[in-house]
Formats: structure tokens, C-alpha cells, sequence
DNA sequence: GTTCCGCATGAATCGATAG
DNA sequence: ACTATCGATTCATGCGGAA
């Protein structure tokens, strides 16, 4: 079966059943958030959210690397006035599945929906859960630095005394740190904080995230050439981002109308649009025919 | 017992037994996160912490008034290169106990200490968990409303202590001269992401989070005259950012000399340092002393 | 007064090595 | 093998004195 740089129709749990063990480096996903997506996925009510994801989870651990990482883009939703605990409990239920929650990114949305109620303010953060098959996995941190803060130019200007030794924590914590060693430094690593805004402009899919947002992660997970996994592709984000990183992509959604936007985007992707020239040095540069 | 407005000696799930129930507005803490403090407390091991703190919490329970909140400022720790559990474990333990798991607020710590490591980037996030007890609780929005436009949040987040002095005068608002010109302007509700700076400045305390942080929770949910109780007080924060905004407050500790150097910052702060008889109406102006 | 500039300091985690 | 200890890694901000 052909899976390699193909949007796939099905339920993802039985289509991966097809896909060979240890080959896929990055999952990257969004799930339809329980019942929040009624109309467009068939919802799924938050009591029965961790047993429907539960035996997909058990696909993408198999169909995983040991060196590949799964990125879980979620959020709890409010039920009864209370945030629903089916998140929490899915990360308890996969680590007994074989799963290690390595690390939890958190989604700083800049732009979220403007709204008002009486117990609680706009929902402006999402969850990025990483999880892991081993503790050894691959990890570029080199590729998503960012530049130094404007702080940089003052403070290294004229460096203490302290600064050019190393200056141990007074709290007995471990740290240190000889400031002397940061000179020079115009790029520095990101946090664990992603700052990035919503994507506004609906592709008829009804939660978009930005593709900078698995762009970031592909970059930081995988090199050219990987393969990267969205068992819910819905409006193809994630395809369009692998291919512009020259990654191999498989996306797979449960929705035919999905699977069709999602290959039309891949085709508009593929077909040369001239930023991806620049991004991937394979590929020529190509009218843009729009 | 007298125990409004003290600083008390003892371990909170025991202390907080002579207080009456249903006699707290607001509960603001930040406990020791599990074998993190090791040096300054016992250090709670991961694996334990859950059964550590449930007996805390259902004194918490019981001293909380209905109309009150809960905000627990917590963090989970790595080990063996995995989040631990046991903060989302305690939040499944304190539903079964009774509490509504309400929100889970992000505080964004823009100078977090520097650090690399092959697998993980630096922790930039923490979790401030709101548990209620019943769904009709207070919240006073207005309160903590936010000038529209991003220079006002900068503004807001960069005030140091010398200009929270000089500029927080209004009562009850806890915007500044210079910022209450905007208050006629454009008002906006802000999210459920906060964004502050660690405290630096050594207090003698390992782990200080800014004034502001308490201070912000405190409008939000309590009126001036409520009672505040932080049943891990540290240094005296959380009872200091009460004092300022014209709250009673309770304050715990087990180490004699966190409960010491609270009592000083308290006396410190109500020894009438002039913008404190502002801010409460109830007190008389008194010379500053220093 | 106000701005500027020097300077100190904070909830970490990993891998190697030793016991 | 399992645990304990130790060295190595690297930003951003607020305070306080000087200009």
C-alpha cells in the first residue's frame, strides 16, 4: 500500500493499520476537541474522549520510531462550569499504554476570540503535549533558535567582575553560571512558550492553528526527508508545512470533504508557489500560476 | 483563637484546624513543589506528593467559604526525563474531595534561569490551578480589567517597585496615575495567560513570585475587608500584597524562619510607607518612619 | 526629580563518574 | 544494577547608586 505523501479517507485507527511499525518520525496533531466539533466530525462527549483516542494512540505508538516524537495539540473543554478532565486523563491512561510525557509546550494564541462570561476570562493558551516512545529521541534545537533579546546589547557591553567567573546560586539550588561565555551570542534557544496568533481566515475547517505551528515542531523534531504523521489532517496544515521543510507527509481524515481541501492544498503547495523555492533548495523556482 | 491578620507557626493542615469553617475568601499559595526546596523544606518526594497534600486541601475546603477560590500555583518537576504525574493526579484527587476544577490559568515567566539540555528546552510556564466549591463563586472582573493595546500590558509587567509606589494610588483599580488616564479609554477583560518576571531580588526565599501575582488574584476574587489565607506564606507575599490592597490575611509556615521574615515584611508593610494609606481608607496617614 | 548604568540573582536538568 | 554526587549548560529583569 502507497502511504508516503498521500492524504488517506478513513478512521485513522484502522487506515495506520497499514503503515509498517517504526516509520514515522513526527506525529503532529489536532484532534477534534470532544463535542466541540459536532458538526464537522462526528463528536465525540468528553466521558468517552480517552477510550475513543486510546486505541489510535496505540497505532501511533506503533507506527512511531523509537528516536520520533508525537506532539498532542489539545484543550480541555468547560463542561458544567468546570474544565473537563478527559485531558489529564489521557495522558495518565497513554503513559500506562508505553507513552513518556516528555514535555508540555504551551500555545500562547495572542489572538483568541473576543467573548465575555461571568466566571471566567477568554481562553488564550492551548496544550502541546510531547510524548515520546524513549527518552532517546531526536531533537535540533539549533534549528528553531531565536534572536537575543535587546537586553543582550546593554548588558554584555561591560561585564562585572562575577560575570567572568562562575557565579553559584546563593539558594543552594545547583545553578551557576559564568556570563562571560554569552559573548557574542546574537541566537539564542526558545522556551517552552510559543507565541503565535490563531489563524483567522477560515479554510472551512473549523480550528485552524497556523502553519508556523507545525513548522516549528517539524524543525525541531525532524530533518529533510523525515516523515511526518497527521492522523487528523483536517484542512492539510500539517502536509502544507512538511512540504514546504521537505519533509514527507501522510495525512489521514475521517471527513471525504477534509481529504479533498486537504489535497487541494497540497496540490496548490506542490505546484511551486515561489516562497517555496526558497525554503526547499530541491526544488526549482516555478511560475506561480495564481 | 486569634488568628486574622497573623503570621502562624505550624503545619497548615494542622494550624488551620482552630479556624472556623466557611471563613475564607480567597485561598492564594504557591506550596513547596515536590523535592524542589529541599534546602529551605523537608522536600515532599514526587511519588508521595499527592498523599501530602490532600489532607491540606480538605482543611482548605472546609475553612473556604462557598462564594470562595482556591488558586494553587504549582509546577511539576522532570524525573528520569518526564514530567511527573502528580499534579494532574492531585487535581483527579481533589475533585473526589469535593473541589470543581474551575480553570487552569498560565503565568508566563519571561526571566526564567538560563539552562540547556540535549532534550528539553528552559521551563517558561506555570500553572495557577483555580478549584471552587461551589459553581457560584465571586469573581470581580472589572477589577482586573486591562487598558487596550499591548505597550499598556508591557507597561504593566515592567512597573518596578519604585513606580508600583509612586503610581498605584487608586483604590481598588490598582492602576496608576499614569495609567488611569486610560481608564475612560478603551477597557478590556484580559485572558487567562499572565505574564510577570520572577522576582529576582534575593528575599531569602528560593522561589518569590512577584507581588503583583497575589496581587492580581486578589482583586479577581475577593472586595476589600475579605480574608485571604496562604497556608505555605514564604516569605510574606501573599500577606503583603493583602495588606496593600486593604485584605485580612492569614499566613502559614512550618519553618520558624520563613514565619519571621513574614512578620517583618508585614510590619514593614503596614508601618504606613505612604502609598499604603492610599490604598486603604482605613488607615490613618502615618509618617514614613525610614 | 529623572534617567542611566552597573550589577546581582532566580522552583533546573542532564550525563558522567563514583560508591 | 542501582543510587548518590558533581560538573556543565545558559536569559532576562529589577534594584540601587551615580550622573
Amino acid at each position: 500500500m502507497k502511504y508516503l505523501n498521500e492524504i488517506l479517507l478513513g478512521d485513522c485507527g484502522e487506515v495506520l493499520k497499514s503503515l509498517p511499525n517504526d516509520s514515522v518520525d513526527l506525529i503532529f496533531t489536532s484532534p477534534p476537541y470532544a463535542d466541540q466539533r459536532r458538526q464537522t466530525y462526528g463528536g465525540v462527549s468528553p466521558n468517552e474522549y480517552v477510550a475513543w483516542f486510546l486505541p489510535k494512540a496505540e497505532q501511533f505508538l506503533r507506527v512511531l520510531k523509537p528516536t520520533g516524537t508525537f506532539v498532542l495539540n489539545v484543550k480541555e473543554r468547560v463542561v458544567d462550569g468546570e474544565r473537563h478532565t478527559y485531558v489529564i486523563e489521557l495522558i495518565l491512561a497513554m503513559r500506562k499504554q508505553g507513552w513518556s510525557w516528555t514535555e508540555e509546550f504551551m500555545w500562547h494564541k495572542k489572538n483568541s476570540y473576543p467573548g465575555k462570561w461571568p466566571n471566567r476570562f477568554r481562553d488564550n493558551w492551548e496544550r502541546l503535549i510531547q510524548f515520546n516512545k524513549s527518552k532517546k529521541f531526536n531533537m535540533y534545537q539549533e534549528a528553531v533558535m531565536v534572536p537575543v533579546g535587546d537586553w543582550a546589547k546593554e548588558r554584555l557591553a561591560k561585564l562585572s567582575e562575577t560575570d567572568r567567573m562562575r557565579d553559584e546560586s546563593k539558594v543552594g539550588s545547583g545553578f551557576g553560571k559564568n556570563i562571560s561565555n554569552w559573548l557574542g551570542r546574537d541566537m539564542v534557544y526558545p522556551t517552552n512558550v510559543i507565541h503565535m496568533a490563531t489563524e483567522c481566515s477560515n479554510r472551512n475547517h473549523s480550528a485552524v492553528f497556523p502553519v508556523d505551528l507545525p513548522k516549528w515542531f517539524i524543525r525541531l523534531f525532524t530533518e529533510p526527508g523525515d516523515t511526518v504523521l497527521d492522523p487528523f489532517i483536517g484542512s492539510g496544515t500539517t502536509a502544507v508545512a512538511a512540504i514546504q521543510l521537505a519533509r514527507n507527509y501522510v495525512g489521514i481524515d475521517l471527513n471525504p470533504e477534509y481529504v479533498e481541501i486537504s489535497r487541494a492544498r497540497v496540490a496548490e503547495t506542490q505546484l511551486g508557489l515561489p516562497y517555496i523555492a526558497e525554503e526547499r533548495e530541491d526544488y526549482q523556482v516555478v511560475e506561480n500560476i495564481a
